[in-house]
RNA sequence: UGCCGGAUCGUCUAAUGGUAGGACUACGCCCUUUGGAGGCGUCUGUAGAGGUUCGAAUCCUCUUCCGGCAACCA
């Protein structure tokens, strides 16, 4: 949890990078408008947990309060009680927390206003905007029309005021079952706007809140609830996504209806990221359906599911930075987003030397009872990391793709009768291929020349590859997990034909149980990172390892010219 | 077919009537005791057609394509 101390690889989000809502604003602050005031708000549902496409807004919104010295307030639009619930307000308070955000003491929830919005639309009723509407759920769809077609007029619409007043009191009694009215909007039944059709403001639900309890059993719908509470808190500019643009002129009806302050709505395009899911209800699913270990299950796109496979809340902010802020939506590359934690964790992880594939080699020229210690450099970025000391012995192990029986022609590493470096150590040399009756290799016999040893005067001679080791009997050992993306294709929400769980990659995932780790890791930290030396960025998970079981998730790759090279031979 | 939005390298994003630039990706070279990192370089773009203008990605007209909207969800 300590990220947000970490040095930052680049600005901050709060600086510079310009986009068309902060020209806006800066319009805005230039013409006085709301006294030059800034305030933001970021008002997640909590019916699921936070994901990468809501930190981008999180960043903007508490970005844009930043940079204009202004607030950003946290607000739960809690107006759904069936789909609600305190595990989800409690995930998003802490995952926001986690992206380094503050709102002070402004943590609001939408049912704080409830008393509000109901007066507000009794005011609706008394001024003649607003009717109680009898009719069933499917008479109303029915009467609302298509998008080409005008809707028609619900045979309850001219009810009078004071039949509406008495009627809307009563379904906030508790008088009336689940269904039997609604409260709706008087204002257009033929506007190509379908949002302007009479839209409904409260429906009757006897549902217990996860905050007023059974205070109430009629809930406002989130368009009657949301312009308003933003307008309540004094917000200057509404940030949203594209699909509430045609919310917008619905917002500024009742704000107008009603005279209150009147916050400007700024629609965004979402964050969309390839290989990815980003509908809460999709990720739900795979939650219940098991498909992943839960909501922070690290292959999910999940700010907890990154916190836990090893993402800094930097990284998040930086990507958030970079994928930039436009009306025209699209798809960001995955490999944006790795990119963000690479170029953060290369420079400050310390390196070490895992073994994920072992291969046992035995120097049989190095004597049998001997252990060298040797030098190693923690982080070559950054010089104030230090150094290290490692065990070097007669046997040790190698990873099993460090070595090739029948070499490809570019292939740098080890082969029989050829040489190559181990990192910090010596220089070997692959005599004998040791194999099982199957013919599997399981050992092999190398020779050292002692006159390589790393940074000693003669060890300058040059040798095509340098591989990662560990001395096999100091070498702790480790669970590694290694992910790969989820889905197998690029777009697996936007298939008309298949469900995305077609898509599901049955690779995302790979658990290897005997990895061979140099000893200093023993007692590495929950939640701490290493780059595993020419392998990639893993850090401790913070579910299943422990001191006996230690458990590393793979972050992100090293980029890999070999396993491009193979890629393409392949193909 | 109605309304609202959008269209710039493969992907994101700048240029706000005056040299189409950056990042990621890809590729190449250099360097390298991580095939990492780093350095240098290359490729690729204004959806189309007209118009206004000395000059258009930008302004105007038409066309094409894409997204959203018909939950008692948010």
């Amino acid at each position: 949890m300590d990220d947000n101390k970490k040095t930052e690889v680049s600005a901050d989000s709060s600086s510079s990078n310009k986009n068309f809502i902060r020209e806006i604003i800066d319009e805005d602050i230039k013409n006085n408008k709301n006294d030059g005031r800034v305030h933001t708000r970021f008002p997640p549902e909590p019916n699921g947990y936070l994901h990468i496409g809501h930190a981008k807004s999180i960043c903007l919104n508490f970005g844009l309060a930043k940079t204009y010295n202004g607030k950003c307030n946290l607000r739960f639009d809690d107006t759904n009680p069936a789909k609600e619930d305190v595990e989800y307000v409690d995930s998003i308070i802490n995952d926001i927390k986690w992206l380094g955000f503050d709102w002070e003491d402004r943590l609001f929830f939408a049912s704080d206003y409830f008393e509000q919005l109901y007066e507000y639309a009794v005011k609706l009723i008394k001024d003649g905007h607003a009717y109680v509407d009898s009719s069933s759920i499917e008479e109303i769809k029915e009467m609302r029309g298509t998008p080409t077609q005008p809707g028609t007029l619900s045979p309850y619409r001219e009810r009078s005021v004071e039949e509406n007043l008495k009627l809307f009191e009563e379904m906030k009694a508790g008088k009336y079952k689940d269904g039997e009215h609604v409260l709706r909007a008087k204002i257009d039944m033929s506007t190509p706007n379908m949002k302007l059709r009479d839209p409904l403001l409260y429906r009757i639900r006897h549902e217990h809140h996860h905050r007023t309890g059974d205070t109430w059993c009629i809930y406002p719908l989130y368009d009657w609830a949301h312009g308003q509470s933003d307008s309540i808190e004094g917000i200057t500019h509404s940030i949203c996504t594209l699909e509430f643009e045609n919310h917008r002129p619905l917002y500024d009806w009742f704000l107008d209806k009603l005279g209150i302050h009147h916050p400007q709505q700024i629609e965004f395009a979402r964050l969309n990221l390839s290989y990815t899911i980003m509908s809460k209800r999709k990720l739900l699913e795979l939650v219940e359906n098991k498909f992943v270990d839960g909501w922070d299950d690290p292959r999910m796109p999940t700010i907890s599911a990154y916190r836990r496979r090893g993402y800094t809340a930097s990284s998040i902010r930086n990507f958030s930075e970079k994928v930039g802020v436009a009306k025209r939506d699209g798809v960001i590359d995955l490999a944006l987003l790795e990119h963000s934690i690479r170029e953060e964790l290369n420079k400050s992880s310390n390196r070490v030397m895992a073994v994920l594939r072992p291969l046992k080699i035995v120097i049989t020229n190095y004597p049998e009872n001997k252990t060298e210690l040797l030098t190693a450099v923690n982080n070559p970025e950054d010089e104030s990391s230090g150094s290290r000391e490692i065990p070097f012995s007669r046997e040790l192990y190698i990873e099993q793709h460090d070595f090739q029986e029948n070499p490809h022609r570019k292939f740098f590493r080890l082969s029989p009768g050829r040489e190559v470096r181990l990192r910090y150590a010596y220089i070997i040399k692959c005599e004998e291929v040791i194999k099982d009756e199957t013919g599997n290799i399981v050992e092999l016999h190398c020779t050292y020349d002692p006159e390589t040893k790393s940074g000693s005067a003669q060890s300058q001679r040059k040798v095509k590859g340098t591989i990662h080791w560990v001395d096999a009997d100091k070498s702790i050992d480790a669970e590694v997990r290694l992910y790969d993306r989820l889905f197998n294709v690029p777009a697996p929400g936007s298939d008309k034909d298949k469900d995305f769980k077609d898509f599901i990659n049955p690779d995302s995932l790979e658990i290897l149980k005997n990895c061979k780790l140099e000893p200093g890791l023993q007692n590495s930290q929950s939640g701490s990172r290493f780059q595993f030396e020419r392998l990639g960025y893993f850090c401790v998970d913070s579910k299943y390892s422990t001191n006996e079981n230690l458990v590393f998730n793979r972050i992100v790759t090293l980029r890999d010219s070999w396993a491009k090279i193979e890629k393409r031979n392949k193909s």
